[in-house]
DNA sequence: GTGCGTGTTAAACT
DNA sequence: CAGTTTAACACGCA
């Protein structure tokens, strides 16, 4: 559910509240997404103080004193919470139990969140860093025929860009989502290169002044353009919506299309 | 009651 | 074959 600014969100709150606990108990109560057998699991993060969380992509990395690392993707419906000594909530996936008996649940009801021990450094970056600029674009986009839209989404390209976000960034830059990713020409992705950084800062620079302590959901109510309560842009478009490739798109005729 | 929304992947398609 | 697209996952929420 959550998106990246969301996310960059949860990694502050969480660090502020549980950096420097040392995990007395990891539990595992439903392993199905887990690659790693649960006694490894278990015997890499138990008796480790965790030394900081941050934000990757879509995930979110604890990282412990011990030298691992254990990330944690929300996916659709992935949730944290925090509890004093027990666990209370339907559908967990584990829940960490720190020496002082707070504790973190990751729980899903679809039971699609995922964890990671260690996970396999990544080819795409992030969307928040350097590398992801304009001449990464430039080269990225030339090589591929789709649309736009599915480019920014698809997490082998560039990491942290969801559904409602891409429709953010593309307004923000002018182009029409349908734009197909090797026909945008090159002062449109400089501007792309900008409204990524710009959207998502903003982003997180929003929801953290409104909602400063959050660690689950997501905030999107201040979307301009992908937000079913929006009927014109900022900049008078009406905004219409349309489905690419199984998603809800909203854009205006202020974007420009690409073909 | 009813339909929408969110990310990823396996499977289908071109 | 390889690149691209889609349906399914199953519930909370309005």
């Amino acid at each position: 559910m959550p998106e990246l600014p969301d996310l960059q969100v949860f990694g502050r709150n969480l660090n502020k509240k549980l950096s420097g606990k040392k995990v007395k108990k990891l539990t595992v109560k439903n392993r199905s997404k887990l690659k790693t057998p649960v006694a490894k699991l278990k015997k890499a993060i138990e008796d480790a103080k965790l030394k900081r969380i941050e934000r990757e992509g879509k995930e979110l990395y604890f990282y412990f004193s011990n030298g691992n690392v254990l990330s944690l993707h929300l996916m659709l419906h992935g949730k944290l919470s925090l509890f004093e000594k027990a666990n209370k909530e339907k559908y967990t996936i584990l829940e960490f139990l720190f020496d002082d008996d707070s504790g973190l649940a990751l729980t899903d009801f679809q039971g699609k969140a995922t964890p990671t021990l260690n996970p396999e450094e990544k080819n795409a970056p992030d969307a928040l860093s350097k590398e992801a600029g304009q001449k990464f674009l430039k080269d990225q986009l030339a090589k591929k025929r789709t649309a736009i839209k599915a480019f920014l989404l698809d997490q082998h390209n560039i990491r942290g860009i969801g559904n409602a976000y891409a429709d953010e960034i593309l307004w923000e830059a002018g182009i029409s989502p349908f734009s197909i990713a090797n026909k945008i020409p090159d002062q449109k992705i400089k501007l792309l290169a900008k409204s990524i950084r710009s959207v998502l800062q903003k982003a997180e620079k929003q929801i953290l002044k409104t909602h400063p302590g959050l660690i689950s959901g997501e905030i999107r109510d201040f979307l301009k353009i992908h937000n079913s309560k929006q009927k014109k842009s900022p900049t008078g478009g009406a905004i219409h919506n349309k489905t690419l490739g199984s998603r809800i798109t909203y854009y205006t005729d202020e974007q420009e299309v690409y073909k």
